[in-house]
DNA sequence: GCCTGAAGCGGAATGTCTTTCCGGAACTAT
DNA sequence: ATAGTTCCGGAAAGACATTCCGCTTCAGGC
């Protein structure tokens, strides 16, 4: 691949985050290629679909989740790494907008995601789950898919709930998991 | 209100249901007013929004709902009844196309629908969980409130998972809540 | 029953957005 | 340096939602 053509990739998708962090997801294409400094036509010929935009958006968050849990990891004991881990997830499903609103579209298009997000965050929990099991801090019996799921879904945001709703929902999961 | 009115939106919330449920609820417009032999003004005067009428459709769906809980509470044991009426609730939430899509968009146009949901279905959990509760076969303190948010969230499907997997969850969960 | 003013209707026209297309510019391997 | 790709930009096409307005239909008063 051209160098050029991955600067172009990486300005989109730097720009797109800003964009629908501040206009939401449904902001004009336009109003994105401008901010990158770049044409529709580049926009398109990287992201056939609008939609690819937004999953390629949504992934990197994702792996910048995935990634985040060996640095918990090296510094909290492993019921706290764990339980941080968990908040930073809900955090994002709650406040990043229109990720919930993908998650549960039901479009064909947002398919992939769930699975994805398992895929790549599965094994990140599960190394934090087995962490904080070890020592004892955690009841054993918890698949981290279904605790993914559950924090998807408990966490996703009702439009008109107090914020945090959700957030808390989910931290309330998670300290019924701990052992005290 | 004149009774051509009247009748026409009637025939859109009919023809919107049915379209909804085929093709999704981004249909184009078009397809929602041929089907209830209606021209697009028509549709535009008396749901100035798109969302409107996608409101719509949900909040008679939520009536319906609401309503089914008297017959329910007429029919069956007190814990039986509250299980099947949420059931139900359930169903309507994983499996019509673009309710948990709508309730989870965040879009400021369907700020009212957890609101609506609410206030509507709130009394009539209420009295099925009041003569569970009664009946000694549902363990006491849990508020309608919490539980419709909960099954609200469950409920929603996550593109991929298993049909099913959020109705599987939320009965587990209302299985939880009964004495043996 | 008929008349009349208001309420309502249809669908062409408008505006906004996504998506396509292609002539020309920019990169890279030789 | 050059040839051969690969990519780019932005104008044009297409698909919708939404608006607008002349014409039709209703309902209450005579």
């Amino acid at each position: 691949m051209r160098t050029d053509a991955r600067r172009n990739v990486e300005s989109l998708l730097e720009a797109a985050k800003t964009v629908f962090g501040t206009a939401g997801v449904d902001a004009p294409a336009k109003q994105i290629t401008d901010l990158a400094g770049v044409g529709v036509g580049t926009l398109y010929r990287h992201f056939p679909q609008r939609a690819d935009l937004i999953k390629a958006v949504i992934e990197r968050e994702i792996d910048a989740c995935a990634d985040a849990a060996p640095a918990l990891a090296g510094e909290l004991p492993p019921g706290d790494a764990l339980a941080r881990w968990l908040d930073r997830l809900a955090e994002l499903i709650a406040t990043k907008r229109g990720f919930a609103a993908a998650l549960h579209s039901g479009d064909p298009a947002y398919a992939g995601l769930p699975g994805y997000l398992l895929e790549k965050l599965a094994p990140a929990l599960g190394s934090l789950l087995d962490a904080a099991t070890a020592a004892g801090e955690i009841q054993a019996g918890v698949t981290p898919r279904d605790l993914l799921y559950a924090v998807a879904k408990l966490g996703a945001p009702l439009p008109g709930e107090e914020p945090g709703y959700g957030r808390r929902m989910v931290a309330l999961l998670v300290g019924g998991l701990r052992r005290d």
